[in-house]
DNA sequence: CGGCATCCGCCAAGATACTG
DNA sequence: CAGTATCTTGGCGGATGCCG
């Protein structure tokens, strides 16, 4: 039995307060609800691949990404420690937002996942277009 | 200039057919949309951990996941060739998804992802705490 | 510049009931 | 069992405007 069958046949739910992304309820769940967004991880991906950037530059590197998004998305990260706001006191004011240790971590795993995806995306789109062609709306 | 750095900054957005998530219109980038939610990255590691299931079982093991959201997902990457979808025509018809070698390559990316919050959940938990307490709602 | 507040459309997603 | 169909709604996410 594989370590995740072991968690998800869990034995007590929160006796060794044992984290499991598979249960509902769990806070681990909920963590990992929030991270697995569009705009969270291609934020994570951006600071990891450019280094520190200020909002807008962070706006300009996320294609398509709201400023309101990008602030929601931001003060997520924050909020959960992967990522560190810095405000420099000027005129105008300037906000760089960095990677903080745990963010950097994750990123590190994010980050492989966005280059297979670039990788297989033409592959991904071909067996779409064979299973649209097989499945002419409708059927089933 | 890393390669990340290259592609944003890139050349011909469709010269040589370089795929870039960070481009808001750039194929690759509404494969990744889709494949950052929630129930799609939880299946592939349901997938991934304990084998092929069976519809129920899959809904068992995501926790909190519905009929409709399982079946939208499911058909998704089955859709884009990540995922083998075989009936086998009995009474009560039995339905089995298991992944594909796309899918399965696509999952072993997945599941650090997934370990990674369940290691880090606690910590990340601790921040919000601590956050949440340094800015008491309606600061800034 | 880097937000926050507000309004709002619209679609994701839950609930429920029905089918093969 | 493994879905589909329909209805409803909450909230995601865009647009706009104001502020420090």
């Amino acid at each position: 039995m594989t370590t995740e069958e072991t968690a998800r046949t869990g034995a007590e739910p929160q006796a060794e307060q044992e984290h499991d992304v598979f249960a509902q309820l769990c806070p681990s769940r909920e963590m990992f609800a929030e991270l697995a967004d569009k705009w969270s991880l291609l934020i994570l991906m951006s600071l990891s691949a450019c280094g520190p950037q200020r909002f807008s530059e962070l706006q300009r590197g996320v294609g398509g990404v709201s400023r309101k998004m990008l602030t929601q998305s931001l003060r997520n990260l924050e909020r959960s420690g992967l990522v560190l706001r810095t405000v420099f006191p000027e005129t105008p004011p300037r906000v760089v937002y960095d990677l903080r240790p745990l963010g950097r971590e994750l990123a590190e795993l994010v980050a492989p996942l966005g280059h297979w995806t670039e990788r297989r995306a033409r592959q991904m789109l071909a067996a779409r277009e064979e299973f649209d062609a097989a499945h002419p709306e409708g059927s089933r």
